[in-house]
RNA sequence: CGCGGGGUAGAGCAGUUCGGUAGCUCGUCGGGCUCAUAACCCGGAGGUCGAGGGUUCAAGUCCCUCCCCCGCAA
């Protein structure tokens, strides 16, 4: 079975998807169909916007499918188009088996870590929320269990410094992409390793939602950090403040002198900006968003937004 | 037509309710004080108030249209 002949369906949705998507069309794979989530209203306004796998696929004359749960509506989509293999990445729905019985290659999945760590739907999130140096890319077998199929390849990456989940989604896209080449091409000629993943070692970490995003001034600044930076893009780490809630894009660590209560604020002006005592060291806020407003450094904000008397974080605080 | 906030000097904001000399905190430039400074004092430059049209003796402010930015909800 050559390159040109194996029938491929993609499943995917959002960049990650949409990336590994492109490097497989590039590469010369035969793609014959991709499943993507439906097109939903976003951002302001309501327009409804589409996915960006289904743009990829339109810009290549691929016929698309969007089911709204694909093992109720799209099992007959997925039979006419005579898979030998299927690929999902960062689909956003499960699988049920007779649709992972069609493909007779079977299904490989591209998951963005290193299994069976961090299986879910955002691991590249919860990688940095957790301070892990390293993470990687996974291409497996998927089976009906949340990322339980077994592995067939893995490539590891190490994560840099004040890198945001967004910023390393997008590495482990392009890692992944070309892992899922080798992947193919070893499926191919039947020399693709594959092993059980050893289930003392799994970790599952769930979606995110808006919830993830709030700050907890009881944990140390250095987790902070790490919340701020594994939840961007989205959802943002946010937090009450004597301003209303605010959402906080970067921030340093430093050492704290003394003691204070944590959200606490330690110092709020215009030469050096917002900080707060946490659990253990305090935060230096440096660009910070108020909401109706653009990003801005803390400095910047307070200039406007004079801050008067004591204070802490733990002030308005959403109760939802 | 999902809800809402915003666009005023290089930065962040006030002023708009009720039209009447363009303000504040910084930055910047010059001078002073100081061993010195991100401190303090004095002085200066810098703005077609997002765009266009309308009302008016007079519009940042009132009316209409448009552009751009952002938060929420999905």
């Amino acid at each position: 079975m050559s390159v040109e002949h194996m029938r491929i369906v993609f499943m995917g949705t959002p960049e990650y998807a949409a990336i590994c998507l492109q490097v497989l069309l590039e590469a010369g794979h035969q793609v014959v169909g991709v499943f993507t989530q439906p097109d939903r209203p976003k951002g302001r306004g309501g327009k409804v916007e589409m996915p960006l796998s289904k743009l990829v696929a339109l810009e290549h004359g691929i016929p698309v499918f969007q089911p709204r749960r694909i093992r109720d509506e799209g099992l007959e989509d997925l039979k006419a188009l005579k898979p030998d293999l299927c690929v999902t990445a960062a689909y956003g729905q499960i699988l049920s088996q007779d649709i992972l019985d069609v493909p007779p290659l079977g299904t490989v999945n591209v998951h963005a870590s290193l299994l069976p760590e961090y299986r879910g739907s955002s691991p590249a999130n919860w990688v940095i929320i957790k301070g892990e140096k390293t993470t990687g890319v996974t291409t497996m077998m998927t089976d009906a269990g949340i990322d339980t199929g077994d592995i067939l390849l893995q490539k590891s990456l190490d994560i840099l410094k004040n890198e945001t989940a967004g910023e390393l989604t997008l590495r482990l896209a392009r890692l992944g992409a070309a892992l899922l080449l080798d992947t193919i091409e070893r499926i191919k000629t039947g020399t693709c390793p594959r092993q059980k993943q050893d289930e003392n070692k799994m970790s599952y970490y769930p979606m995110l939602t808006k919830q993830t995003g709030f700050i907890n001034w009881d944990y140390s600044a250095k987790e902070i950090q790490n919340l701020i930076l594994g939840v961007q893009p989205w959802p943002g780490a946010n937090t009450g403040s004597p301003w209303g809630m605010i959402k906080i894009i970067s921030a340093d660590v430093m050492p704290s002198d003394k003691q204070a209560l944590p959200g606490t604020i330690l110092t709020a002006d215009t030469k050096q900006g917002l900080i707060v005592q946490t659990g253990e060291g305090n935060l230096l806020v440096k660009l910070m968003q108020a909401p109706g407003g653009k990003a801005m450094d803390s400095k910047d904000y307070l200039r406007g937004h004079p801050y008067k008397g004591e204070g802490s974080m733990k002030m308005d605080e959403v109760n939802t």
